[in-house]
DNA sequence: ATACATTTTGCTTTTATTTGCTGTTTTATT
DNA sequence: AATAAAACAGCAAATAAAAGCAAAATGTAT
């Protein structure tokens, strides 16, 4: 078998794959290990993969770039946020929970709607600031350094004397069969009364986050009243979400 | 399996769910912890999360800084700052006003002091949240977007539940005479109302301010326990001010 | 085809990395 | 202050990489 050929079908495999492991190669090929780490490494100085411990991996994969904005999947959360920000109503009341969807939410708001507008975000509430006709409230409290939001007991006192008209709150993990779920006590008895204090309230959820769940329950899913993902409404994976 | 996938996987499930706990990767991947700890241990130096007690983070969410703009005065509110931190003595309970000097100040804090810290302001807040010992407690209420506090009502209501050992505020105007003064009704009426929360009040204020005043009276001078400016103690511009 | 140089390959030995485990120290929480 | 969980440091086994070498394959000139 002929260097080129062999390198063809390394670089094939990293393509298809993402990743390879050099023994698996080596294997599939039947050419010695040395034979086949000495053709990743060439590839490698060639730049046409990356040559890791153990295998190699396709550029796109390691090049996950460093700098890049650091929000994750941010045309996901955005395409989200347009979809509810068109629930909202002129002078209507609704609060904003805190996380990087419903962060974008506060950042689409329209610059000309005038809403009452409460949450428990510090990142949310400065956006919120930037638009004019948004009157802003901030719940107070003890805040998180992981979550940049209030929290505990204080919190939730503040949160029991207000009623909302829509509340937009975002979840660690949702699932069709156990509901919101959270990795955090504290997170999950402020988004429980977050939702006490709402007429309504709408789950803004990428649909990675589908069928996942973890340990405190924050509520079932027929608490919320609507689930917005980035997908169409009519899609595959929300056949079990419908209500 | 390779180490750049099993760091990928981290990666994704951090970002996803803005925050793992290590035990769970550990689990879901089928490696030690001791493993795990060692891939966040180097995605944290390499800044594509940050790693917190027993779990992860995602940069999106603790990636937060205001940028400083164009404070005017910038030098002279940072010796004031200076002076100020070294008035606060471990395990007190303050209270930090908003302003470029009282957030300078919030800037300043050293990272291994404990405190706990109340505030009503959403850039104090913001940077309080980046130091790992003070326990920060936000005033709720209704937001100003001038000067990015809470104020009104609500937030007066809250003060007057707490009492802290020191107080940090700025004023507008502040005359020997006439004491401190304000431009804005509202903001006298919480201003009022943190000192009245406080055992002691320290004034922040920039030399270039004394001796000048407004329309809306916060206290007079005998109400303040300590003025810092960024001049010496003994300059002549504060003989008036001596107490 | 033969002789010779060059490249490639596989093997062996040495070195480095990765990983899980142990025991200890640090940190967070009650 | 006491307790439990997490982090850390050091160790050893397993695995991978590197270096050097010789055999095999390939290419080239006569």
């Amino acid at each position: 078998m002929l260097k080129e050929e062999r390198q063809r079908i390394i670089l094939n495999e990293v393509e298809l794959h993402n990743r390879v492991q050099l023994t698996d190669i080596a294997e599939k090929l039947d050419v010695s290990i040395d034979t086949v780490r000495r053709d990743v490494k060439e590839l490698d100085t060639e730049n046409r993969l990356r040559k890791v411990h153990g295998g190699a991996i396709s550029l796109g994969f390691a090049n996950y770039s460093p700098k890049r904005n650091s929000v994750y999947a941010l045309d996901e959360k955005i395409a989200i946020a347009e979809k509810a920000s068109k629930l909202l109503k002129e002078n209507s009341v609704v609060l904003i929970d805190g996380g990087t969807t419903c962060l974008e939410l506060a950042r689409l708001l329209p610059a000309e709607l005038k809403l009452t507008c409460f949450t428990l975000s510090l990142p949310v509430a400065m956006e919120l600031l930037h638009k004019p006709n948004v009157e802003t409230i901030f719940i107070g409290g003890r805040l998180s350094k992981d979550a940049q939001i209030t929290l505990g007991s204080n919190t939730i006192n503040n949160l029991s004397e207000i009623k909302v008209d829509y509340s937009f709150i975002g979840t660690g993990y949702v699932d069709a069969q156990f509901g919101l779920t959270e990795f955090d006590w504290d997170i999950v008895q402020t988004k429980k009364a977050v939702i006490k204090a709402s007429k309504k309230t709408v789950l803004l959820c990428i649909s990675e986050k589908l069928n996942s769940q973890h340990r405190f329950k924050t509520c079932d899913l027929n608490a919320i009243h609507s689930l917005i993902t980035e997908l169409e409404p009519n899609h595959d994976l929300l056949k079990n979400f419908k209500n």
